[in-house]
DNA sequence: TTGTCTGCAAACGTTTTGCACGACC
DNA sequence: GGTCGTGCAAAACGTTTGCAGACAA
């Protein structure tokens, strides 16, 4: 937790308790929440929070480098912990998101063909192990 | 234009004119445009034509593997003639999407530990060469 | 007291849905 | 005549914004 105060005092953000917990939150959760799950968990901690906060804080983070945004699924955004960059599966079926380790020739390169890069993401789509495992066992 | 109407009967989907358009937009347009770039055009050969149908049209490719949808910018969902698995470059500044050739060792691959892989992107955000030499020149 | 943070409510933009009309075989 | 395609309108959804009150330095 002293940690994450850390954080946000480098990055020039007054840690109050909200944006702490979210913080906290994050910081446990590395499954890529939306903004609603970060709001139910820290909501039953702080019970008076808004979404907006929720929105608020996280608009804060990003725009420090502190958590990545994810557009993966065409609906909700997905927030990410920032930490060095990752390729992500997203299962069609239960809808995880999961990283992938995944050995990729320009990851980490600032520049890439005259364009200078901000942020990269690998993404899959498709069925994750555990659910053909499930599917299997069903039609047996 | 025989081409696409193979493409849909291929698919069994009907050839109407609204869909012919559509595809043909696409066809012509690889710069990824969004639902209302397509209406946009299609309008004003098809002045009757409805967002609805767009919309339509474009989930009945997408769901018969015609068309990729592109969840990039947080936003408009950008919409894709499917063609070989391929990188995007989104432009924070301009924009813009394009294409990106990059030698990536997993692509075209249809299983990745264990996973079933449907659909894969590499993307990339931040500033594209020709903003970099427009801001480069605006400093001088 | 000044500026910042919060949170309600309303607005926003894109996409989806319900439904009725129309076209086609 | 029955199915399929269209298109209007309304709803839905996640997110953003305006604003007023609360808090902290």
């Amino acid at each position: 937790m002293e940690n994450l105060i850390n954080i946000l005092e480098d990055a020039n953000i007054k840690p109050t308790i909200e944006r702490l917990s979210i913080l906290n939150y994050l910081d446990r959760n590395h499954n890529h929440p939306t903004a609603s799950m970060i709001f139910d968990e820290v909501e039953t901690k702080i019970p008076t929070i808004s979404k907006t906060t929720v929105y608020n804080s996280l608009k804060l983070f990003i725009e420090n480098g502190i958590v990545t945004p994810l557009y993966i699924t065409g609906s909700e955004i997905r927030y990410d912990f920032t930490t060095k960059p990752h390729h992500h599966f997203f299962c069609e079926n239960c809808g995880k998101i999961f990283d992938l380790v995944v050995d990729c020739p320009i990851f980490s390169k600032k520049h890439f063909q005259g364009h200078l890069i901000r942020q990269q993401h690998g993404y899959f789509r498709g069925i994750c192990k555990d659910c053909l495992e499930k599917e299997a066992k069903e039609h047996h």
